[in-house]
DNA sequence: TTTAAATTTAAACAGTTGTTTAATTTATTT
DNA sequence: AAATAAATTAAACAACTGTTTAAATTTAAA
């Protein structure tokens, strides 16, 4: 797997996700990124024009390989209802490996209105969409999903499920006893996960 | 329904929420704000003793009549299901009508690390969360829904569905042919509401 | 009307912000 | 080894940040 940055780039990019996650896009400082990454505070201009530029790249550098991903799943051999539970855990995988890119996916790069690379990210969420509902579609035409399902709500209500509960971190990590890292991430790979399958499993199949 | 803010403190929170909302918390400032609500940039910090506690005095001008609003809601006559539907559709209408709010609290409120008031919140996150769990387990005893549901997660699906909805507001009125800002909030009011609650519903009452 | 309290103001404070510059060092090519 | 290109640096830039001050104005109480 190759990447159009170099290994300084990188290094850069890493750092700024992690601080964007953790402080937001605002509230990081190119002075932050330069100092955790160990370079002159010039270097992000240099190498990526400006702290905007340098956002629009985080993104390109997480989400290039994400299609790539769905679409071998596409092709795997598996009943519908199993393609579904594994592109849950696909999605809720990379979002949790990649720190903190989810929260800047949605909440820093939506609200800025730069339309370069916007465009490019709402191509990706289009893609994304498409796969799924090929998916969907293959399972109402094996009878199997129901057919008056709102299929661009689903996404919302995986990646939403996940994103609010990591959202509250502190106050589920409180109410569910999860005291350490490893615990919390460990109910996040099984309990949750488990929870948006069951969810949407429950959404496509049952008959009211 | 009397405040404990007076009518120039309420302009300035009104404000402060609708920009917070657009730009961030970080990325508004108090300049802005000032602006925006025709008053000197000093009279934020008369009334309100900084930016912080500001964001702090909104969360509660915001909150603090939720809970009166959903007990009520379970002393009402109805079926399990259908409080699960009014629960549902009271949570949107809040969110949806009160500009950013949900946005302000989940991401700007939720990453500051003052203690103070976020204890505050914490409290009233776990009184929704035993209002809607009598709710389930009255239905429960009814033998209607089923027992194996993790009740902690079933906030985040429905908050979450609707707010990376809403997160994603340019996409989906995109991706919907929602050109105006009446058929948005429209489709929320119907559509979106009528998923959450399907969701819910199948996930509550599907036995596999 | 005088006095006291509350409100509003402009100005200044000390930091921080993103970005650019020009000089210097390092790496690559001729 | 010399020349060229790329990478890195410290310093400066003007604009903006939240907050405080002390004076001016308005409102309320005596």
């Amino acid at each position: 797997m190759k990447s159009n940055f170099n290994d300084k780039q990188i290094i850069i990019l890493e750092v700024a996700e992690t601080l964007f996650a953790e402080k937001g896009f605002d509230g990081t400082s190119i002075r932050n990124i330069a100092k955790e990454a160990k370079i002159n505070i010039a270097m992000v201009s240099y190498y990526f024009g400006s702290k905007e530029k340098l956002l629009e790249s985080l993104i390109l550098y997480r989400t290039s390989d994400l299609k790539i991903q769905l679409d071998n799943l596409i092709i795997e051999d598996l009943e519908p209802i199993e393609k579904i539970n594994k592109l849950i855990e696909l999605y809720i995988n990379r979002i949790n490996c990649n720190k903190g890119i989810y929260r800047i996916l949605h909440f820093e790069f939506t609200s800025k209105k730069g339309d370069s690379n916007l465009q490019a990210f709402s191509e990706l969420k289009k893609g994304n969409l498409k796969s799924l509902e090929s998916i969907i579609i293959e399972g109402q035409t094996k009878g199997i999903f129901r057919k008056d399902v709102i299929i661009p709500l689903i996404t919302p209500t995986i990646l939403g499920t996940f994103f609010h509960f990591h959202m509250n971190k502190t106050f589920f990590q409180n109410l569910l006893n999860l005291k350490t890292e490893d615990l919390y991430n460990n109910y996040i790979k099984t309990n949750l996960t488990l929870h948006i399958q069951q969810t949407i499993k429950a959404l496509l199949i049952y008959e009211s």
